[in-house]
DNA sequence: TCCCGTTTCTTCGTTGTACGGACGAAGCCA
DNA sequence: TGGCTTCGTCCGTACAACGAAGAAACGGGA
């Protein structure tokens, strides 16, 4: 949807020019929430004309509004214009290897309503798909948001998305979604606009509209689970790769010694350092106390309280992520990698020994610039991206906006 | 330089979408060398009486020009539009760790001059600015190209270059150069736009104009030699990373085990595959024949012709590559990825090592749709290169053209 | 309190660009 | 030769941004 570009520009007419024009004042008052005309004009070096008239319009159709005067700067106070936040809906759901979780935003991220329910994803689609119904129509209901004024839904999948169809799961990966097509059941289904993305890509995507990655360019984002992924943020934009794949880093091997993965290599990445293993190592480390492995909750809550055997599983996982890592940043040299994920809300009990695996790894200078930060949004963090995935299409391409009728200010 | 990404983006008046109509149009002619009027209304969606001003004037800035007519569709013959790919120069300068090659090539990446010349380019600046500068003159002069008609100037230097300061070279990778600035220097020198860059990152640019990645979005180039670089091409773009350093790949560690490299780690990419040593266990192999080392173009020779301690060394260089390359494909995804460097010459007997190697490490669903091959675009490619960044820059935005003075048409 | 300069925002006429329809030129085909 | 198609140009129109001028709103000094 690039326009610019040179190779792949789109033409200009005088349609397209306001078009163009007005989605860039409209990015700059969703930016900075409020902002005066005469701000705007100096701003952009439009004329105060032009901006006036194209902020009329923004009004018109209900994405911005006036809210009051500012300070005067030795003459006519001005009037600030803001950004409509809750002028749409937006829905994001989350579909995990174990859960699914469906959230409602604003046009600011925040959530206003949200639901979540257990379910075996990978095995069951239909079942999936329904409950994802549900949910969303729950959410809906909750706020008593009519349908015309959501303005999407973005969905976050377990398995990379190829971009050439959207909507379909990588039969390698889950299997049992050979069938199903995501983006279409769920669109006829709500009939609105549906954006599928694969969940790290989403997490990364939520770091840099409301995480540590705010306003930066580019970013690197792990999600640390069952399966190990990573998201990149390049030039503000998801990177995905030529087929959908980029960030598929759980079957990278780490540890040529390591032990025989399902892939067919030694050492991956999802051997030493997936959910179930790091579990499964620590259960072994507790040794007498109890032959239930803990869950991710009780390992962080060990970990926090200085038991050894978490903090030695905390470490191990720091180490090794930390040799991905090191080739990551030498590859890539992205400005922060933040990690996501339940167990990284253990924090700097994490990013110290992986910060110390990496240092003997990388090369000064990348990372030198390079911040490595957990990130801090929650479980949240992936549903509210994949309704931000909606919201910066939008924000892009006004048009994608449904037009409301005229509200009638006083 | 980029319009559009709403983010980024700057306004458009009148002016601004001539521009970018005039810019679009001169891309499609030098895309695809000859077009009618007629064909480009149809493709761009263009109405023929703009299509018919925008072309005339390019016609007036001698961009390009009427080349007879075409077939007719079943009415009046279409007269065809050509690009002169001769109406402008560009100069190319690779520096590499032990030479400097300049290039003089039209708008088509044609090498209409070349100078090379060893140089201990690493230690001495002063030396290799010099020597550039007598090359590039050289080059001027062979050609009796006037000063006016060169677009400008674009410089490989074999060093990551940070984006805020582009005419410094790393002063940890080449520490001699820490008081000079290349960008500044040969900008006084002759006057002209001057443009640097990391070499790997041109050898890619130059794959992705004239080599195996023509009008691919995606692409990753590796350079082999004394040390190992990759470059990437992310939709069409270089990508340098935040601090210019993406694509330093030669201190990944392959080999855990291995030898102890310069930067503190073990079985770094450049102690088993660079040059030096690639040479050094040559030397080993081939045993009593000789006590000199061969070098790189004996090396493949040998290969070529079948001897086993060549054939051996080329396979290893296959096997330790392809745990970078499998590393890289999980990554980033690319659609193609490109070996230069003299090496990569011997083709296949590398290919075929590298492939198994990749095969055993890297996950089907990427694997499957990259292609992997070596560069054809022969020694002269990065210098190529160079010179293509300033056409990139030039095709992107008109008016980096310098204006002629207009030609009478008989 | 009044006056003046400043800043904000709007109004209105101008300018530049793309568009669309009409038209002549140039070709094909029967 | 005549009918039909395609190509390219010419002219008037529409639309968006611009710039100058003016009205409104405000601060500050006398």
């Amino acid at each position: 949807m690039k326009v610019g570009t040179a190779d792949t520009a789109t033409t200009v007419d005088a349609a397209g020019m306001r078009a163009q024009n007005s989605s860039l004042l409209l990015n700059m008052i969703w930016r900075e929430q409020q902002l005066s005309r005469a701000e705007i004009a100096r701003r952009t070096e439009l004329s105060p004309s032009t901006v006036s008239a194209i902020v009329a319009d923004l009004e018109h159709s209900g994405l911005v509004r006036n809210i009051g005067a500012g300070v005067s700067r030795g003459g006519r106070r001005p009037t600030l214009i803001g950004f409509c936040d809750d002028a749409f809906s937006i829905i994001g759901v989350e579909m995990g290897a174990t859960h699914v979780t469906v959230v409602l935003t604003d046009l600011r991220g925040r959530v206003r309503a949200h639901r979540h329910s257990p379910h075996a994803v990978r095995e069951d689609p239909k079942g999936t798909l329904q409950k994802v119904r549900e949910l969303v129509q729950e959410c809906l209901d909750a706020e008593r948001v009519p349908r015309r004024s959501v303005l999407g839904m973005g969905v976050a999948v377990p398995s990379p998305v190829h971009p050439s169809t959207p909507g379909k799961l990588s039969p390698l990966i889950v299997p049992a979604w050979r069938d199903y097509d995501v983006q279409e059941s769920l669109k006829s289904a709500f009939n609105m606009p549906v954006f599928v993305d694969n969940d790290a890509n989403l997490g990364a995507l939520s770091e840099r509209y409301w995480g540590a990655g705010v306003g930066g360019e580019d970013l690197t984002y792990i999600k640390l689970g069952t399966g190990i992924g990573a998201g990149f943020i390049i030039h503000g934009d998801v990177y995905r790769g030529s087929g959908g794949t980029a960030g598929e880093i759980s079957h990278i091997a780490v540890d040529p010694a390591g032990q025989q993965c399902v892939c067919g290599l030694r050492g991956c990445l999802v051997t030493l350092i997936g959910t179930g293993p790091l579990l499964e190592r620590a259960r072994e480390l507790m040794g007498p106390r109890g032959r239930r492995a803990p869950t991710v909750r009780e390992l962080v809550e060990g970990a926090r309280s200085g038991e050894a055997a978490a903090r030695q599983v905390i470490d191990s996982l720091g180490h090794y992520l930390g040799i991905a890592v090191a080739g990551l940043l030498n590859l890539l040299n992205p400005a922060i990698v933040v990690l996501g994920g339940e167990i990284s809300s253990v924090g700097d009990l994490l990013l110290d020994p992986l910060r110390a695996s990496v240092r003997k790894r990388a090369l000064s200078t990348s990372m030198a610039e390079t911040r490595i930060v957990t990130s801090a949004l929650g479980d949240r963090a992936i549903a509210v991206g994949a309704a931000t995935l909606v919201l910066q299409a939008a924000l892009r391409d006004r048009s994608l906006f449904p037009l409301q009728h005229v509200r009638k200010t006083a």
